[in-house]
DNA sequence: CTATTTGCAAAGGATTTGCACACGG
DNA sequence: CCGTGTGCAAATCCTTTGCAAATAG
């Protein structure tokens, strides 16, 4: 998705939640739109802040957990490390492996994997909104160094 | 696992690392093997406290990831919520489903996914050590508030 | 003996919050 | 204008760390 269409679509989702369009809504909306890699609260802030130097990072924080929850961000949630935002809409959803040498983000996709989930949910009569799939291990250019 | 079997292992594992056998570890071994549930830091804390008041925190902490590393308790994280511990040595691995409601875990097993995801890392040249996951929804006892 | 561990309290780091002022609709 | 949103700094929460005293082997 364009970012102009993802605009509009977020003017509607706040105005649907009866909140308020400002700058640094747009702002964080429109940067996080101008990158393709996984970014962090922190590092989002550092470009705000160079195209307005009042931004402040509970703005940034708020702003990010607006986007997530209207889905125009995912989020990978990294136990004490500092979630990575990526923008998700009209991207096909995805789940990551990370390299525990390098921390190189590899994305996949696996429809079956998918619906394996969905099928035991389902029979547990668990209704399933959301999941979060995360393989831990060695890229290809980085040797096990346990083995 | 029996308890005593894993406190045996668990000598073991101390000993092959050079580390030293505790008081402390020991009863941090017992206690998370007294419980079929997930449990926190915290919770551990408090338990060890009734037997020993003099127990510390830090001990707690540092005790619960050599237990993690010798792969005698299996972590949960959840984001900025505390993490959830469990022993695991003698249990079959298992993945999680969290109700957002009551917050309810249900566990659930499925070689095939597992299967797929040892597929697909392999498909990359991904040396897979671990894997965490987890799905998010409403238990059957919950209505799903969204809908 | 002497290298590890422990307990304590203080530090840490990411994120959240309270509040007065600014501002969108 | 009125109710939200913002910026600031302080607070929070879980977890980790530094260090002197205790202790395992």
């Amino acid at each position: 998705m364009k970012a102009e269409a993802a605009e509009r679509r977020f003017v509607r989702f706040l105005k649907s939640k009866k909140q308020r369009v400002t700058r640094q809504r747009l702002e964080v909306l429109r940067l996080s739109w101008e990158t393709h890699e996984h970014f962090t609260a922190e590092g989002m802030l550092t470009w705000a802040r160079k195209l307005d130097q009042a931004v402040s990072r509970a703005t940034v924080y708020r702003s990010l957990a607006l986007l997530v929850e209207g889905g125009f961000l995912s989020v990978l949630e990294r136990g004490k490390e500092s979630s990575l935002y990526e923008h998700s809409l009209g991207h096909a959803h995805h789940d990551h492996m990370v390299c525990l040498s390098c921390e190189t983000i590899i994305e996949f996709q696996c429809e079956a994997i998918e619906e394996l989930q969905r099928l035991e949910a389902k029979k547990r009569g668990f209704n399933l909104v959301d999941h979060s799939l995360t393989l831990e291990g060695y890229c290809s250019q980085c040797k096990n160094p346990a083995c």
